[in-house]
Order: C-alpha cells, then sequence, then structure tokens
DNA sequence: AAGGCTATCAACCGCGCGCGC
DNA sequence: TGCGCGCGCGGTTGATAGCCT
C-alpha cells in the first residue's frame, strides 16, 4: 500500500507565504498552539498543507528565532559540530540556540563548506585533502587527532544526553557557575587527563605517550563521563555539580577598573570564565557549557595576543590563578579581553589550518 | 542597459521513525 | 505483530537579489 500524503493537495495553495497568511498561522499558533499540525490549517483558515505550516512556523514565525549574520562564535561551533555529527543538522541545531536547522543547513552548504573547499580541507571528513600531511608511518596525524577528538566528543554528548536525563530527576533548580571550586577542577582536570589516558586509567597526566583511549571510549562511550564524574546516580551529581551563586556577581565585577581578577584554572590557561551553558534553555542545570568553545581555544594554542597582554599567576594552596592584565592605558580587563578575542577571531581560521597541519605530539591535549 | 551568472535562502519533497491501535 | 498516521529530518529545488561582463 502507497504511503497516503500528507495532506490533500487539491487547492492548496505553495510557494511562498504571504504575510496575511503569517499573520493567521501566528494568530492561531498563539491562542491556540499548533496541536495537530495536520489539522491545524483548516481550524486557522489557510489553504496549505500541514507540513508547511509547520515549516512555516519553525523556520520563520516562531519567536524565539535568532535572525541575521552568525557570529565567528556560531561559525566555529557550526563546523566542530558538524565534524562530529555530520549532516544531522536538527542535532547541531540543539547546541545553537535560537538558529533552525533548515538556517544553518544552508549556512553551511552557502559559505562554510565552500570556505573549508578553498582551506583544502574536505567538507565531508573534515580531513586535508593535502597528501603532504602524511607522517613517516604513513598515517594522517591530524586526521586522527580530529578522529580521537570526535570519539571523545561523541563520548561526550552521549553522556551529556544521559545527564539531561537524569538531571529531569533531579531537578536542581540552580545553574552552574564556572569550575570555581576545587572539587569541580578536579572533574575537569580528570577529563582532561582521562582524554590523554594511554589505558591505565583516568588520572595518568603524566603518561608521556597521550594517545586517547579510544577502545575504551568506542566499547562503552557513555561510561566515560560517569568513570570522570565518579558516578552516574543523584547523589553524585549533587556532589560534583556544585551551585555558585556568588558567580554571578564575581562576572560583574570584573574589569571595573581593577585589572586583576581570578579565574579557575585547568590544565594550564585554556579555560574562560563563562558560565557553563545549557544546550537548551529549560535545562539550565545541565552542564552542558563552553566545551566547544574550549575545544576552539585548544586549536587556537596559546600563542595569542592574550598571552602578550596577560599573565597568569598561580596562587599559593590552591588551584586558581589570577589574571593579571598590563595595559599601558590602564584599560579595564574586560576591554583588554574583548581585543584579544578580536585579535583570536582574526586568526582562527588560520588555526584551523594550522592545527590539521600540526603534529599532535606538539599539543598539549594529545 | 541588458543579459547571464552566481549566491542566497525559503520552501518543498520524500523518507524514516515512533507511537497508537 | 503489523499497519497507518503524524511528525521531524535532510536533501533538493526554485525564486530572487546582486554582481559581472
Amino acid at each position: 500500500m502507497g504511503r497516503s500524503p500528507c495532506c490533500d493537495k487539491v487547492g492548496l495553495k505553495k510557494g511562498p507565504w504571504t504575510p496575511e497568511e503569517d499573520e493567521k498561522l501566528l494568530a492561531y499558533i498563539q491562542e491556540h498552539g499548533h496541536g495537530s499540525w495536520r489539522a491545524l490549517p483548516s481550524k486557522a483558515g489557510l489553504q496549505r498543507c500541514g507540513k508547511s505550516c509547520r515549516l512555516r512556523w519553525i523556520n520563520y514565525l516562531r519567536p524565539d528565532i535568532k535572525r541575521g549574520k552568525f557570529t565567528l562564535q556560531e561559525e566555529q561551533t557550526i563546523i566542530q559540530l558538524h565534524a562530529l555529527l555530520g549532516n544531522r543538522w536538527s542535532a547541531i541545531a540543539t547546541h545553537l540556540s535560537k538558529r533552525t536547522d533548515n538556517e544553518i543547513k544552508n549556512y553551511w552548504n552557502t559559505h562554510l563548506k565552500k570556505r573549508l573547499i578553498k582551506m583544502g580541507i574536505d567538507p565531508v571528513s573534515h580531513k586535508p585533502k593535502n597528501d603532504t600531511l602524511l607522517s613517516n608511518d604513513g598515517h594522517f596525524k591530524s586526521t586522527a587527532n580530529l578522529s580521537h577528538m570526535a570519539q571523545w566528543e561523541s563520548a561526550r554528548l552521549e553522556a551529556e544526553a544521559r545527564l539531561v536525563k537524569q538531571s529531569k530527576v533531579c531537578s536542581l533548580t540552580s545553574t552552574f557557575g564556572p569550575p570555581s571550586s576545587s572539587r569541580h577542577l578536579e572533574i575537569h582536570n580528570k577529563a582532561w587527563n582521562g582524554i590523554l589516558d594511554n589505558g591505565n586509567g583516568i588520572g595518568d597526566s603524566e603518561s608521556s605517550s597521550s594517545t586517547l583511549s579510544t577502545n575504551r571510549l568506542k566499547d562503552n562511550p557513555s561510561s566515560f563521563y560517569e568513570l570522570v564524574v565518579g558516578g552516574s546516580n543523584e547523589e553524585s551529581l549533587h556532589e560534583e555539580y556544585e551551585v555558585v551563586p556568588e558567580y554571578k556577581d564575581q562576572k560583574n565585577g570584573m574589569g571595573q577598573g581593577v585589572n586583576e581578577m581570578t579565574i579557575p584554572t585547568i590544565d594550564d590557561n585554556t579555560w574562560t570564565t563563562e558560565p557553563l551553558q545549557s544546550s537548551n534553555d529549560n535545562d539550565q542545570h545541565v552542564p552542558n557549557g563552553n566545551f566547544l568553545e574550549h575545544f576552539t581555544d585548544l586549536l587556537l594554542c596559546s600563542k595569542n595576543s592574550f598571552s602578550d597582554r596577560c599573565s597568569l599567576t598561580r596562587s599559593d594552596n590552591n588551584s586558581d590563578v589570577d589574571l593579571v592584565c598590563n595595559d599601558k592605558n590602564d584599560r579595564p580587563t574586560h576591554e583588554i579581553i574583548d581585543d584579544c578575542y578580536e585579535d583570536k577571531n582574526k586568526i582562527y581560521w588560520d588555526n584551523i589550518l594550522n592545527m590539521a597541519n600540526a603534529s599532535p605530539s606538539n599539543h598539549p591535549m594529545f
């Protein structure tokens, strides 16, 4: 038996939506919600099929849609997620709040894909096309890097999905702060050390051969995060992810004429002071965070203007460091940091290529 | 100025999955 | 267990604006 059409095609309008149609759809959904898309058009007085209405709502009329130019940060996230998830636009869209999968897909096809091709990177595999990248043993070093990163991120995404599930049970009501508690820092340090673990268990950061435990991740990806945070039950979640209520004040106080602030440290200065963000506004207690941004920072390595203008001093007996910004004009810290980010943006694309060309042994992550 | 080409993005189409019966 | 329905997703198309010759 053939598939029945989603709606009666006879007499239904196709093509661009008129403002009147938009108004009707918007008014109906605002009053009644969309309910069944199939039934919506007739109820709303529209000569459209339900699918068309759904699409129009999701991609255009929804009030929480962000339109306009993609920011560099968004571009970075799209590229990173595409490398990990492929053409799973809806999955990618969940990590970019207020952007639709259609918009991301279009942006990828019209901008990012072409840019990667131009740079000699295959947009499908995200592998460099250049044969000169072959290492002595005949393997793509950078490809292996990305592959390892992908496996790690896949494991993280799975773990995150689990945490979302669990967090609904936990019903934590507060948002998370940055890893400012020593315990929180320890977790993240463990995570990164875990990446570097050579199969002998978490925490062997001294291991000279820094290879990802890819087999372990492959066998049981979700176990990795569980291992890192020391358990997956409700208690451990409460224990591990401490609420940091004073964080907001700490952040707001940044750069108000005082060119010094305290930031947490992970392994080096690759962590940022931005709060952990949720991938979903409804799941604010889910630790998702600036992990991808963190990845990007790793890609950028430490050779940026930040290190030229700021220095980090470790405090005694704790894991925090003091960030001291040196500016001739005594500008506030946040302005200096803004400058650094601007510089960072300029070299972003260069660095992607550089990373692809670089040997993994040169990077702290590998 | 006009025709052709390219880029962009809204919208369509078909497939697959999940759910209820 | 199988089937149909509704929905969501990803690939593709088509209209149009902007640029180039």
